[in-house]
RNA sequence: UCCUCGAUAGCUCAGCGGUAGAGCAUCCGACUGUUAAUCGGAGGGUCGUAGGUUCGAAUCCUACUCGGGGAGCCA
């Protein structure tokens, strides 16, 4: 008799006899011997048939077996120190549940293209397994740290009336006979759970129509976005950098096989501990103007400056209080001096640009009545955006995090495309 | 939207004015420790589309289509 296993755990079954379910993923032969590399989205082991051990019959179902058939496969587990994973199988019975034919995506060099045109497929190689397995990590770690500082979960809707920000490009869609936008931030639905619940935060999908294909653009990612009634910019920031800290410190201690695959420098990780590096917006345009860079006080920084200035540390960097003029308009002036803001972006090292970017809130009625005015904001749509400064209005902050961005640095990889299992980028949505 | 690069076998690419090529994949054969296994053989192509130049175009020119990278904008 054999027990049924996953590859995760054969170790528990050294000398015993298992049975796997999974994929072939390789095979080499030797005519007289065989070995399997077989997956099972646990693991990958090597189960190795000799043909006088197993005789022809099993031998030859080996034989039939192809890239990606599914299969179920009994034999002996045996520690062996030329395995990777430490253990082999040594099969006794082999059983193919669906012949695979001609498979398109072979061990050898592959183009972007025809990887994304294959991207249900892709999901199946050891690096898009491990960028899986710390996408869920990321996810766990977000939720482990704000469930455990009060925060409660509040889901916003995907379906809006208007847009959240004045700026981005939208989605539009209908709803039966009204115009209808799908979301680009859950931010001001959360400040209005705020005012319910104290701190809050949504985890969802954003969609932005905008024609950008870089490396660090999808059409629709995720955000996670916590606001914080009677929290002001200060703590805000305090929370963003532990918040950060803590998922990459869940990440090393949960993914070290998937950052060994990626051939992540764990060390560079290692260092992302709180208090992360600080810039004012007036410092960071006084560094770039000293190293050469052609910009002037008032204006937004591009992808080269951002680059420019995370680079010099060895963790995420803030810079805060940006020119209002350049801002959102709900961000609350700073009372010293109302031509800065009191919000901050951080930005990732190594080139990865923004990974969260959060404010203070406007929360006086007659400030945020002039803003709607000086943006020409339409004010129906926005009359229960309005209402939270009406009934009880409090200081607030709050901060949206991209996750797949975050991934992307934390795994070290070059495109956010595989921080997604099904990325929607520009010109592509199949499959 | 702009800049830039590309499109040749199922895949990755070479060929850049004179008979369409290689490696891998597939199929057949050999091999008892392979790990992108190796070795021998076979099949596989309207050279992205349309026009133009030329005795002759995969190759040069024009337009278009599709895609990659970047800028802007953003998380």
């Amino acid at each position: 008799m054999s027990t049924k296993t996953t590859i995760a755990h054969v170790g528990d079954f050294a000398g015993q006899a298992v049975t796997l379910e999974g994929w072939l993923y390789n095979k080499r032969s030797s005519g007289k011997i065989q070995f399997l590399q077989v997956r099972d989205g646990t693991g990958f082991i090597q189960c190795v048939a000799v043909k006088s051990e197993v005789g022809e019959e099993v031998f030859a179902a080996c034989d039939s077996l192809t890239q990606e058939s599914s299969l179920r496969v009994t034999g002996l587990v045996r520690a062996d120190d030329r395995a990777p994973g430490g253990y082999e199988l040594t099969v006794q019975h082999v059983e193919a549940i669906q012949i695979s034919h001609e498979y398109p995506i072979t061990h050898k060099e592959h183009g972007v293209d025809f990887l994304m045109e294959h991207r249900h497929l892709w999901l199946r190689v050891p690096r898009q397994r491990a960028l899986l397995r710390i996408r869920a990590e990321v996810e766990r770690a977000v939720a482990d740290f704000l469930d455990g500082h009060g925060f409660t979960r509040v889901d916003s809707p995907a379906l809006t009336p208007s847009s959240c920000e004045d700026t981005t490009e939208l989605f539009q869609t209908q709803y039966f006979d009204q115009e209808a936008y799908l979301t680009q931030s859950g931010q001001m639905y959360m400040e209005a759970a705020a005012m319910a619940l104290g701190k809050v935060y949504s985890a969802g999908p954003a969609f932005r129509a905008e024609k950008s294909k870089t490396r660090r653009h999808l059409i629709e990612f995720w955000m996670i976005e916590p606001e914080m009634a009677f929290v002001e910019h200060e703590e805000n920031l305090k929370i963003q950098e532990q918040f950060v800290a803590h998922i990459v410190k869940h990440v090393l201690n949960h993914c070290e096989s998937e950052l060994h695959t990626l051939g992540r420098d764990i060390q560079a990780l290692s260092r992302v501990e709180a208090p992360f590096p600080r810039m004012s917006y007036d410092e960071a345009i006084d560094w770039l103007q000293k190293h050469d860079f052609d910009i002037q006080w008032g204006d937004d920084f591009g992808s080269p400056h951002e680059t420019a200035l995370a680079n010099q540390f060895d963790r995420p960097l803030f810079i805060e209080r940006y020119p209002t003029a350049i801002k959102a308009f709900y961000m609350q002036p700073d009372p010293n001096r109302p031509e800065v803001v009191l919000c901050a972006d951080m930005l990732a090292p190594e080139g990865y640009g923004e990974i969260i970017g959060g404010s203070q809130r406007i929360h006086d009625y007659a400030l945020l009545k002039q803003r709607f005015e000086e943006h020409k904001l339409p004010e129906d749509t926005y009359a229960w955006y309005l209402d939270l400064r009406k009934y009880g209005s409090v200081p607030h902050s709050g901060f949206g995090l991209g996750l797949e961005r975050t991934i992307a640095w934390i795994c070290g990889i070059e495109h956010i495309r595989e921080a997604i299992a099904f990325p929607r980028t520009l010109y592509r949505l199949y499959p």
